[in-house]
DNA sequence: TTGTATCCCATGAATTCCCATGCTATCCCT
DNA sequence: AGGGATAGCATGGGAATTCATGGGATACAA
């Protein structure tokens, strides 16, 4: 599971480490079998000036969730082509960094400083400065919107779940 | 089930030791297979300067509670931001004590000493003197609202009937 | 050549690991 | 029940390792 922030400088190569905690992530799926691939795979977001990624267990996951839409889906096509088309295999160097390609960097307006946002099964990659507004605006609506952050009981589990 | 209120030191190094028994409820979790990392998950709280924690079971359960949302809901989205980009994996070392990141402490203003407080699923690390104005506070509460304390019968129940 | 991507090695800082200690609660034996 | 042994827990400090980062060398393509 993807978790915490972690920021660190894009070299003049473009060459960035990913956060040890991320490389451990995607490493477990690899000894486990579940990748044959010790990297990580980026896209840009479709929904804004930021980077996606995560392993390439997420990968698999979503050619499921897509692969039981209807194939002429204009929406599956739209998919296909804004994810897997756009997203690039980044590989671990010996010293667990990956180069990030020059169109992926300038897409999220990346230099200097990039930074990384582990969201459960995926993550994000920011420009720190443009994270910073999105992350104050994250607490302040996390903030008002807590009552429905409701964990259903482990025990006898309620049947509305209701956040009313 | 986290349980109880504990108060320990936080050396100059960072590290704390996290109470016997918390210990014991993640080691669970871990003996049973449900979580693989030996250690606890604590973010900042988005409701006030204290933190939050728990073993990657609680984690887990906010990932199934978040994935059953809208993946474009803002309150989703503010979610994952403010608890999963926001928490830290701290795995103990050999004496049952982890690190905790300068930033954490310095969010919930924690210096020599640190009270875990056990809420059932999860658990809250705050300083020891603002804990204690909010703890008379919450037995006033608890007081004025006693009536609502009203236990849901169980259908099975259990033999040792025991008003202990 | 020039730019680009990989690989290898070096380094400082931060983190983790390991061992030792005092204290307390528990157990066991008489 | 006394009293001593034992194990678990919290804490301190030093050593070793990991992590992020910079730079040089090498290979390949434009």
């Amino acid at each position: 599971m993807f978790l915490s922030r972690n920021t660190n400088t894009l070299d003049a190569k473009g060459r960035v480490s990913v956060p040890a905690d991320f490389r451990a992530v995607v490493g477990a799926d690899l000894a486990s079998g579940v990748s044959d691939f010790d990297g990580i795979v980026v896209w840009p977001s479709f929904d804004g000036a930021y980077l996606e990624g995560g392993g390439m267990a997420l990968l698999r996951d979503y050619q499921a969730l897509l692969e039981n839409m209807d194939p002429y889906d204009d929406a599956r096509i739209a998919f296909e082509r804004a994810i897997f088309a756009e997203s690039r295999r980044l590989s671990f160097d010996a010293n667990g960094r990956v180069s990030l390609p020059k169109e992926l960097a300038e897409y999220a307006e990346l230099n200097g400083q990039v930074t990384f946002i582990g969201l459960g099964r995926r993550f994000e990659i920011w420009n720190p400065t443009k994270y910073e507004a999105q992350s104050a605006n994250a607490r302040r609506m996390a903030r008002e919107n807590r009552h429905r952050l409701r964990l259903a009981s482990r025990v006898n589990a309620p049947r509305d779940g209701g956040a009313s």
